[in-house]
RNA sequence: GGACGGUUACCCAAGUGGACAACGGGGACUGACUGUAAAUCAGUUGGCAGAGGCCUUCGGAGGUUCGAAUCCUUCACCGUCCA
C-alpha cells in the first residue's frame, strides 16, 4: 500500500495487567511512534494508583494522548472519545508518527477499528432521569414496549430487563425524532490498521495482577480514594463504578474490612479480564495475538509491523 | 458413655413421601454491547442426546413404599450440651 496515502493505525490490545502500557512505549520508541489511550479511566485525571495508570516519567518517554485530560467532573463517553481519537490519529499521520492505540476499553477500539457511527444525540441526564422515572412507574416492562413500538428493531437487540440500554435508546428516540436503531453503523476501517494483542496463560495474568493490587495498596490507594471523598467525589466514583475505588470506598465506609476489600479487588478485576475477553477474543481473525511469556515477544511484534506498514 | 442437631451438586443453602436433576445465592463458563463500558444486561452450570427422552445423584449400607433427598434401621463423620 502507498503509505503516504493511507493513514496507518496500529492498535495493542489486551487484558487489564497485561503490559500494554509498557510495550506501547517501547513500540512507540522503536517505531516513531505515539500512543492513543483506550482506556476509559485514564481519561481522569484524578484516577491514578487504582488505575495503573502509567507514571509521569513514563508519560514523557514518548508522546501519551487521552490520559489526564478530563475530570470527573465532566466526564467522557465514547462520542467525545471517539471524535477526539479520530482527530489524533489523523494528526499524528499527518506529523509523520505512527499513531498506537492501545488500551483495554473494548468499546472504545472498536468505535475506531469497526468505523462506527453512534447516534449524535449526546447524554441529556434530564431526560434520562424522566424516561427512569416514567420506566419505575408503569413498569421497566412496560416501558420495553413502548420502545418495541417506537423502534421495533432496538427493542430487538436491547434485551428487556437491560434498563440502561432501554433508557438510552429511548432518549435517542425522543430527543432526535428518528428510530435508535437507524443511527448506529459501522463499516470498514478507514485506517490501514494492523490490531496485535497480549495474551497471557490466565493463571500467570491472574498472579501478576495479584501482585499489581499489592503495590496499589502500598502506592497509597487507600489516601487517593480518601482524598477523593475528601474533596467530594465519592457519588462520582459510585456512579462510574471503578475497580479499586469502589471497593476502597466500602471500606472507608465502614462496610467491609481492609482485606475484605482488597479480596474484592482481586475478584473484580479477575471477572473484568474475562468480560473485555468478550471485545478481545482468541479466536478473533482480526487480532494478532502474541504470547507475551515468550522473551522475544517485542521482536517479534515488530517484524509483523514492520511488515505491514 | 448419653441427649439432641447436622451431612444436598464446585461453595453456601432451600427442600422433610409423588409436579425433584432438585428453589435461591455465590463462583465458574459462554455471550450481548453504538455517547456511564472497569458500566449495564443475558444464557448455561450432573452425564448423554438435535428434541421427545435416557442414565447417574442428595454422607455409606440396608429396609418400608406403587413411588424416597424426604420415613425406618444401622454405620461413619461434624457440632452443641450432659456425664
Amino acid at each position: 500500500m502507498n503509505g503516504s496515502a493511507a493513514r496507518k493505525l496500529l492498535v495493542l490490545v489486551g487484558p487489564t495487567g497485561s503490559g500494554k502500557s509498557e510495550t506501547a512505549i517501547r513500540l512507540a520508541q522503536a517505531l516513531d511512534g505515539e500512543i492513543i489511550s483506550a482506556d476509559s479511566r485514564y481519561l481522569y485525571r484524578e484516577l491514578n494508583i487504582g488505575t495503573a495508570k502509567p507514571t509521569p516519567d513514563e508519560l514523557t518517554l514518548v508522546p501519551h494522548h487521552l490520559i489526564n485530560v478530563t475530570t470527573l467532573d465532566n466526564p467522557w463517553s465514547l462520542g467525545v472519545y471517539q471524535k477526539v481519537a479520530h482527530h489524533l490519529i489523523q494528526q499524528i499521520n499527518l506529523r509523520g508518527h505512527l499513531p498506537i492505540l492501545a488500551g483495554g476499553t473494548g468499546q472504545y477500539v472498536r468505535a475506531l477499528t469497526e468505523q462506527w457511527e453512534i447516534p449524535a444525540q449526546a447524554p441529556e441526564h434530564q431526560l434520562r432521569d424522566a424516561i427512569a422515572l416514567w420506566g419505575q412507574r408503569i413498569g421497566f416492562d412496560a416501558l420495553h414496549q413502548r420502545l418495541a413500538r417506537l423502534d421495533p428493531e432496538a427493542a430487538q437487540f436491547i434485551d428487556y430487563r437491560n434498563k440502561r440500554r432501554t433508557i438510552r435508546a429511548l432518549e435517542v428516540i425522543f430527543s432526535t425524532g428518528q428510530r435508535f436503531s437507524d443511527q448506529r453503523k459501522k463499516s470498514i476501517s478507514p485506517y490501514q490498521q494492523l490490531i496485535i494483542g497480549i495474551a497471557w496463560p490466565r493463571e500467570l495474568l491472574y498472579e501478576r495482577i495479584d501482585a499489581r493490587i499489592d503495590a496499589m495498596f502500598a502506592a497509597g490507594l487507600v489516601e487517593e480514594v480518601q482524598e477523593l471523598v475528601d474533596s467530594g467525589y465519592a457519588e462520582a466514583l459510585k456512579r462510574m463504578g471503578i475497580i479499586g475505588y469502589s471497593e476502597v470506598l466500602q471500606h472507608l465506609e465502614g462496610k467491609c474490612s481492609l482485606e475484605e476489600a482488597k479480596e474484592m479487588i482481586k475478584h473484580n478485576t479477575r471477572v473484568f479480564v474475562r468480560r473485555q475477553a468478550n471485545w478481545f477474543k482468541a479466536n478473533d481473525p482480526k487480532i494478532h495475538w502474541f504470547n507475551a511469556t515468550d522473551p522475544a515477544m517485542l521482536a517479534h511484534m515488530l517484524d509483523l509491523i514492520k511488515a505491514v506498514f
